[in-house]
DNA sequence: GTATGACCGTTCATTGTGGACGGTCTTGAC
DNA sequence: GTCAAGACCGTCCACAATGAACGGTCATAC
């Protein structure tokens, strides 16, 4: 009884219960509806889908038009991917630039500093207003309430991350 | 004049500000006071420090006891860093696995998901009590304003996803 | 008809992780 | 005093993941 053999792979089968698509299609529908918290790259994923239909996980189709080549799920496959969900999330790894950076803020020009941090502040402002327009549109078409849940995550760690910022501007301009 | 090629190396440099170190010593203290959001392996850490040593931003000094190998930042290193520094964060790839699992939560039968994000929530209830006990400890020894902003955000972070984590039990609770 | 740009897979250099291995020194139980 | 356990320390390797570059196909607009 085959499983998963890492995440990537398993969320590549998990969209492929919506269907049969190809790698292309795939890298785009993750993108699109896990951007914010789960990232991959296309190459990665054609290597995945080699591997998974090496594995019978998966059965890649006549190639379409544009070289598009469409992967179907097999009973296998779904197995496979009803084992690796059965076992829970891993461990995440974390690696936040914004908070690398800000944790050695103090080798850095606060003038330049403060600069930064206004424009990444920008940067999470638009963020929070992209996640609220996706609520907003996807809360009309009713639909997946996980999907909704991991949205509202985005949006509250968006506006966190904002808020942050704002407390440390402010801790830095009452500093001196 | 060279710049720290990505931001493991800068990291490193970063912490060699604070006196020479080892591989492991640098791995520890990166570990313990970033761990919340900024991982390293052993390995790699030893791959850069070789990388950094080739380029003239740091200087390997005479193996001490146990093979422990001492680093110190070169004039050239201090600039490398001040360079990357200066040219603020890069873009985050968040990978969240539990994120991942929880959007594709429809397929999973309700009743061991329920158990899953019990379990999640008890792990994230003993982040936060970390945290908040670290903060607590640096506080008193008055220290870097950011590295207690740092530990602000990790600390908010983790009550945020124990929050979100109620809520998502609870509207699957009322869903049936 | 042809230029532009969306679509689609492949390849490769680089970054990053985790486990295994081998070795060194310290500490404490006996 | 010895010796076992465990902390320390670097190295090696298989695997995972990213991003940029390349080459090619098709549709559309002019």
């Amino acid at each position: 009884m085959t499983t998963a053999p890492n995440a990537t792979a398993a969320s590549l089968l998990g969209f492929l219960h919506d269907g049969p698509q190809s790698g292309w299609e795939l890298t785009a529908a993750v993108t699109e509806q896990l951007g914010g918290f789960w990232s991959i790259s296309r190459s990665q994923v054609h290597r995945e889908l080699g591997r998974l239909a090496e594995l019978g996980l998966v059965e890649a189709g006549e190639s379409g038009r544009r070289d598009s080549r469409p992967y179907t799920l097999t009973s296998s496959g779904r197995q496979a991917f009803a084992d690796w969900i059965g076992r829970g999330p891993e461990e995440a790894t974390v690696r936040l630039p914004l908070l690398l950076f800000v944790s050695l803020g103090r080798h850095l020009d606060p003038e330049v500093l403060a600069s930064i941090l206004a424009e990444q502040r920008k940067h999470q402002a638009a963020l929070v207003r992209e996640y609220t327009a996706a609520r907003r549109q996807l809360a009309d078409a009713q639909l997946d309430q996980f999907r909704l849940a991991t949205i509202d995550y985005g949006l509250a760690t968006a506006r966190l991350t904002l808020r942050w910022l704002d407390d440390v501007q402010k801790q830095l301009g009452t500093a001196d």
